[in-house]
DNA sequence: GCGATGACAGCAAGCGCTTTCTATCGGATA
DNA sequence: TATCCGATAGAAAGCGCTTGCTGTCATCGC
C-alpha cells in the first residue's frame, strides 16, 4: 500500500541503506547514485516513515513547547518565536535539523504539566521548552525537577523561558547538563513600574495580582512592594490594596471594583498584566472614572494590543519574541547556553498615556 | 539504559505481549495480572516508546493543526480549542485516545503549508486540522487537494476549520472520505456589517482588505460590496475606496491614512479584521478624528480585546472557540461529520460604540 | 464424564528504518 | 607489480512495540 524505503531502493537499483543515506545526507554517496535515488523518491512520491525512523535512530524531530494557554498572545508570541527557530520545514530526509513543534496547553495545571512531559518523553522529543511562570508547590517542583532530569538524561534538551531556575533534582549526582534558563526580570520590571507611579506622586496604589502560587505572580508583587517600601509605605498597609485574580480581563474588571470599594481614594491601579489592566480600565470607565485623569492604570508584558488601548497602556515590556527565539535556538543547540546556564531577560518600562499625576 | 517493555515483562513475570495489552487496554487481561504489570511499570518508571509503538501499530497519537500565525489570537483561540478536545493527556498507554497537538505555523505561505503536511504525513498523524482561509492559487489548491487526499487515504482524518471546501483531487475516483468542512460565513457577516453602516446613513465607506489571493479576503470583500451594490453604490466607484494590506495593526494604520488621502470625506471605514481596525483607529486618532463622531470604524472576528478598545469595536463575531472545538471533535472521530461533510458557521453582527450616524 | 467453549497468556513475525561492519574497486604508493 | 587506501555500496542485525495465531486450563452443557 504505502511506499517504503525498500520500494525506492528497488526502483533506484540500490540497497535500502543507500537510500537512507541519501535522505539523511550523513554519509558519502556518489552524485550519480544520489540523483537516481532522488528521482525514484520523486517518482514514487515517497514519504519517510517518521516513527520507524525515530525508532531506528533513537531520536525524533519533535520539540515540545509547554504553555499555560495558547490562546493568550503572551504564549502565542513565544510559541511562534520558538517555532520560527526550530521550524522552517524544508527538504526530505531528517536532514537540516528541522523540527516539528508540539504545543502543549497545560492550563497552568500541575498534573497536566507533568503528563505532557511524560508524553513528550514517550515521543523521545529532541527538546522541550517550558514557558511561563512556575507553580510554587514544592512537591510539584520536585516532581518536575525529577522529570526534567530524566528527559535530559535521555538526551532531550530542556530550556526554561520566562521561568525561574529550578532546584537540581533531589540529591542525585548532577552529572547530566542542567536546563538552560532564560528568566524574565519580573521583579525588577514591577519595581520600576511602581517607582514610576510613585515618582508621579501616587501614594494610594492598588494592585491586581495574578493567581497565587505562581512565581510570576510573586515576583511582580514583590517588585511592587519593594518600590513601595522604598518610599516608606508599609507592606502591611498595602496588603489591603492587593487583590488576587486570574490573568484574565474579567478578573481585572472585578478586581478594580473591589479595590475601589476598599479604598475609593485610590489614584492608581497596577495590574498583573496587560489583559488584566484592560479589564481594570473597563471597570473604571463603567464607574465613570477617567483614565488617567481620575486614576492611573498600568499593566505588564506590553502585548501588541496595549499600545492601542485608549489611552495607550503604560506597561513593562518583556521581549517575548526575542527571548523565546533564543530559547528555540538553545533548544536546537544552535546557540551556546549562557554562562552558568542562566540568563536574565530585562524588562523595560514603557510609559504611555494611562498614567499621569494624581488629580491631574 | 532505558527501560523497555521487555524489562517490565520480566519484572512482572509475564510476556511482553501481555504488558502491551495491559497498557493499551484493548484485550482482556486478568485483573491480578494487570495489577502486577502496572506495579512493575510503576516501579521501573517505565515510559512507552512512542515511535516504536507507532511503527508497530501503524498509527500515531499526533494531531496536526495548521495555522497562519500562532501569535495571532485568532489562531491561538482555535488552536487552544482544538487541543481542548483532542488533548486532556492522562493515563499511561495509548489508551483513551488522548492525542498530542502539533501546531504548525505556515505564515500563510503556500510551500510551508505543503511541507508541513508532508511532515505530518511522515509522522503518520492521526488527524490534521487546517484553519484560516485558503490561498486562491489554483496550482497550490490542486497540490493541497492531492496531498490531503493522500493523507486521507493513509488514514489521517482531515478537517477544515474556517476554510472553504476544496475541490476534490484531480480526477481521481473519489472513494476515500472527503475532509469535513466547517466554513465561516465571512461573506454574510461582512454583508451584514456593511448593511449596518448603510442603515446608519453612511455612503462613503472605505474598506481595508486583507492580503489578496486569500479566500477570507475575497469573501469579506464580496460581502461588503454586495451590501453596497444593494443600495446602488457602484462597485467600480468602491474600488478606489478599497486598500489591501496584511492582517496587522500597522497595515490598518497605513491604510487608514491612504483612504483618507483618497477621500477626505469618508464617514466610515470597515477593516478586514479587528487587529486592522485597531490600527485604523490609531491612525484616525493621530489625525485628530474622533471615532465614531467624525468617522465610524468596524472590524471583524470579535477577538477578546475588541470589546476593550475605546470606543468598543463594532465587529462581526465568529465563534472561533466553538467552531474549532467542533473541528477537534471531528478530528477525533468523536462527532459525526455534518451532512454533506460541510457546515457553515454563522457570523453574528456585534454593534458597539465605534459606529454611529455620520456627522453624529 | 467428555468434548466444547471461553478466558487468558505466550510465541514469534514483523512494522520500516538506521547503522555497523564488510566487500569492492580504481587508483596512488612504493 | 604488489599493496594499501579512500570512496562507495551492500548485508544484516537490530530499534521496541503490536498482534494474529496458538496453546492451556478451567468451566460448562448434556
Amino acid at each position: 500500500m504505502t511506499v517504503t524505503l525498500a520500494d525506492v531502493a528497488a526502483r533506484a537499483r540500490v540497497s535500502p541503506a543507500t537510500v537512507s543515506r541519501v535522505l539523511n545526507g550523513n554519509y558519502p554517496v556518489a552524485a550519480s547514485t544520489r540523483e537516481r535515488v532522488l528521482r525514484a523518491v520523486d517518482e514514487l512520491d515517497y514519504v519517510l516513515n517518521g516513527p520507524a525512523s525515530s525508532l531506528a535512530a533513537a531520536t525524533s524531530d519533535l520539540v515540545g513547547i509547554l504553555v499555560n494557554d495558547i490562546s493568550d498572545p503572551f504564549f502565542g508570541i513565544m510559541a511562534g518565536a520558538v517555532q520560527s527557530e526550530i521550524g522552517g520545514p524544508e527538504g526530505m530526509g531528517r536532514a537540516g535539523g528541522e523540527k516539528l513543534a508540539v504545543v502543549c496547553n497545560t492550563g497552568g495545571l500541575a498534573e497536566r504539566e507533568l503528563t505532557y512531559l511524560t508524553l513528550l518523553q514517550r515521543q523521545r522529543a529532541a527538546a522541550v521548552v517550558l514557558t511561563g511562570g512556575a507553580l510554587e508547590d514544592p512537591e510539584h517542583t520536585a516532581a518536575m525537577s525529577a522529570k526534567l532530569a530524566k528527559l535530559t538524561r535521555a538526551g532531550t534538551r530542556v530550556v526554561l523561558c520566562g521561568r525561574p531556575p529550578m532546584p537540581g533534582p533531589d540529591g542525585a549526582a548532577d552529572d547530566h547538563p542542567a536546563p538552560a534558563v532564560l528568566a524574565f526580570d519580573n521583579r525588577g520590571g514591577a519595581r520600576r513600574l511602581t517607582e514610576h507611579l510613585l515618582a508621579l506622586g501616587h501614594r494610594r496604589v492598588g494592585y491586581v495580582a495574578g493567581p497565587p502560587g505562581r512565581t510570576t505572580t510573586r515576583d511582580r508583587l514583590e517588585g511592587h512592594r519593594e518600590a513601595l517600601a522604598a518610599v516608606g509605605l508599609a507592606t502591611s498597609a498595602q496588603e489591603r490594596l492587593t487583590v488576587h485574580g486570574t490573568y484574565s480581563r474579567g478578573s481585572g474588571f472585578d478586581a478594580a471594583r473591589e479595590l475601589l470599594r476598599r479604598d475609593p481614594e485610590l489614584t492608581a491601579i497596577v495590574a498583573a498584566n496587560d489583559t488584566v489592566a484592560l479589564g481594570v480600565c473597563a471597570a473604571l470607565r463603567d464607574q465613570g472614572r477617567r483614565v488617567p485623569e481620575d486614576i492611573s492604570v498600568a499593566g505588564f508584558d506590553d502585548l501588541p494590543f496595549s499600545v492601542d488601548a485608549a489611552p495607550a497602556l503604560t506597561t513593562v515590556r518583556l521581549p517575548l519574541f526575542e527571548a523565546a527565539a533564543r530559547a528555540g535556538r538553545l533548544a536546537m543547540g544552535k546557540e551556546a547556553p549562557p554562562p552558568g546556564g542562566i540568563a536574565t531577560v530585562e524588562a523595560e518600562l514603557m510609559v504611555r498615556g494611562s498614567t499621569a499625576r494624581p488629580n491631574g
